[in-house]
DNA sequence: AATGAATGAGACTTCATTCAT
DNA sequence: CATGAATGAAGTCTCATTCAT
């Protein structure tokens, strides 16, 4: 009755605020997609106002960069550094690999990232052009060089690893379709309910034993 | 004055107009997405004036409904009638039903459907709702009845038939994500050379092999 | 009373349009400036919407460049022929191309364009460059072809070339500084009153003197 | 704790300020107009913070009418302090009144005020009205005074004093447009090398030439 | 039926000014 | 006093849709 909250006055956060706008900007994006997200809406979530917004991130699609940035790069980077220094067996580092980017990607709320990237690149076209770059290539090294040792040891039977890196780039983008259709959608087929870590699970597995010698 | 007594032949009858215009526009929307895609354009190329689409297609999401009933509905039911009569094995109707879906849509220009009614559903909630209900949920019907019968007949091992269908979902989806990507950027990674036909038939393969018992 | 003024319902007159929109632009123009002029209001004293505006040009800065040329080319060319052909003294020359400047330009709204285009060149930085080679360069190039006939016939004496063009480019933009200062303080001592035609007349004759041999 | 005794000699002192802020402000709607020119670069340059300036001068408006107080004023009045003990001839009065002028004003940063004050005074109605009375005014008289001492010694011939002050008014303003025009075009004609106290010598004179008797 | 000129809501971005620290 | 983070009004341009012809 008598305590009410702290009043919305301007406060003064400059270190925190980046970090609340990628985060506002990230949800928002991942809710509507980046040109149905309007940029007065991010400010609005992380309690600023439309102003202060571009004072941290000169363009929408600045902003669209950095969101990016911030969520793919760290997991990228772990995931090579699990790779260079992993001892089992083909079928485990791919395994290993794929739960790393679930838990820290695929089921976030970053993994709305990789078809916003694909479906609306046409409005930032520098930054699709970086996530090939830097992200796709490194990511299909890291399969080719999973495959290649476990075709090596024979484990694996040998098959054409273009396409078989299409297979990854697959799952590695489905999460993403399915979020945004199930969300879009009230879909009970590709329903909030899902048990995603289970179905990538389960689809790895096939892939992996359909992959065996 | 004098009228030539045989009607000119070809001469554009009012009765294509509908058809001519849904072609236009599946074109465009697969070159750029619904909502990059201007009224005025599909109207151009359809060789008739803005004022005429809006005569045909009330709404800009109208057309687009009509596109994607007109694009998808025959293939579905085709594959329905396919599946009633198989005979073969479950691995064998498998691969003939995605056959059948890659010829006569994930290789021609509807293959970009898919995802844009994910990535821009918000532009027609109404139409993303038929799609779930009219195609989804009987494309569901299909490979739950084919895996069920190659469980039922020792030739699949069991698994998890809601996640099963992700994976076949995610496999109907991938080469409309795989185009806009490809074509948006000017990816090395998922170049326009890729032979996506034998992509496809690869990574059935693999799926298959992991289900067998 | 009863005979309401005809209703501004969407009238369609695709030919008239650009010469009202540029009538309106350059009259709000000259009132307050590129920059200081909304588009909107462009539009609205034309009697349209502000999409009409953009129909027919695509920027305010393409407007404004179409305003530019509409008003001067003409009048260039008009100066032109007539030296070409001028059979008089030099001084009778300069005093007619002088009253040829005043009567189709200083004298009408369009004399708001020689000090707009320095003031806010950097809005249009195209238009600049264009005003400066396609009418700036001929301009001086008829002053010194006046001027040298004169000195040639012993009618007027010597003077550097390159000052006296200032004096004359001084003079072509003095209407303009004027009337914008005259405009924009209730000016008593610029006031619209002043007879600017006689200010012009008795200028170039004190000047025309000052330069007789 | 030890306070050196010597205070740091040449440290910012805030009695500085408002000159420096005021210098600042000068050179940069000098370079680039009233409104292209942000507060914060005014700030910057002066080595201060944005908000130290508002805390000099309340408002943007304010600034420059003190730009223009600061930079005119000191002029005017040792112009009418001369003009006062003069004791030459009419013409060598007005050369003298314009030689002086040239050297403070005209050839100095501060010639860029004349066609700011017109060309946007929009931006800032009071100054506009300040400059009118206190400084176009008394310049006119002086004008008038050295005029009629020469027509009246029989130096000059008569001629309408409101036009001739015009033909003077243009003098004062012009190197305020020609500079602009120069730095925003890279204009040929109206170069930088141009020499501009040349111009005013010759354009003087032939101005009282063309005013003898 | 067909046309295409006209409309106007809506989105991004700038920048003078305020105010908590 | 000084700072600079925060604000929000204002302006340009796009494009689906309407409607006079």
């Amino acid at each position: 009755m008598n305590a009410l909250p702290t009043p919305p006055t301007r406060t003064r956060r400059k270190d925190d605020r980046p970090a609340e706008l990628l985060q506002a900007a990230l949800e928002l994006f991942a809710e509507k997609g980046y040109s149905a997200t309007r940029s007065e809406e991010i400010a609005k979530r992380a309690g600023v106002s439309k102003g202060t917004l571009f004072l941290y991130f000169g363009t929408k699609e600045e902003l669209f960069e950095a969101v990016v940035k911030h969520s793919v790069t760290p997991v990228l980077h772990d995931a090579q550094a699990l790779a260079k220094n992993f001892t089992g067996s083909a079928s485990e580092l791919i395994m290993t690999l794929i739960r790393l980017w679930w838990q820290r990607s695929g089921s976030t709320i970053s993994r709305a990232i990789p078809n916003m990237l694909i479906s609306e690149a046409h409005h930032f076209p520098h930054c699709a052009a970086y996530y090939e770059e830097e992200v796709l290539v490194p990511c299909r090294q890291l399969v080719y060089d999973a495959v290649n040792r476990g075709v090596a040891s024979g484990e694996f039977r040998p098959v054409d690893m273009g396409h078989l890196w299409l297979s990854f780039h697959s799952l590695l983008t489905y999460p993403s379709v399915w979020e945004k259709a199930a969300r879009s959608t009230g879909s009970v087929l590709l329903s909030e309910e899902t048990d995603m870590a289970a179905f990538i699970e389960q689809h790895c597995q096939i892939l992996l034993r359909g992959l065996l010698a």
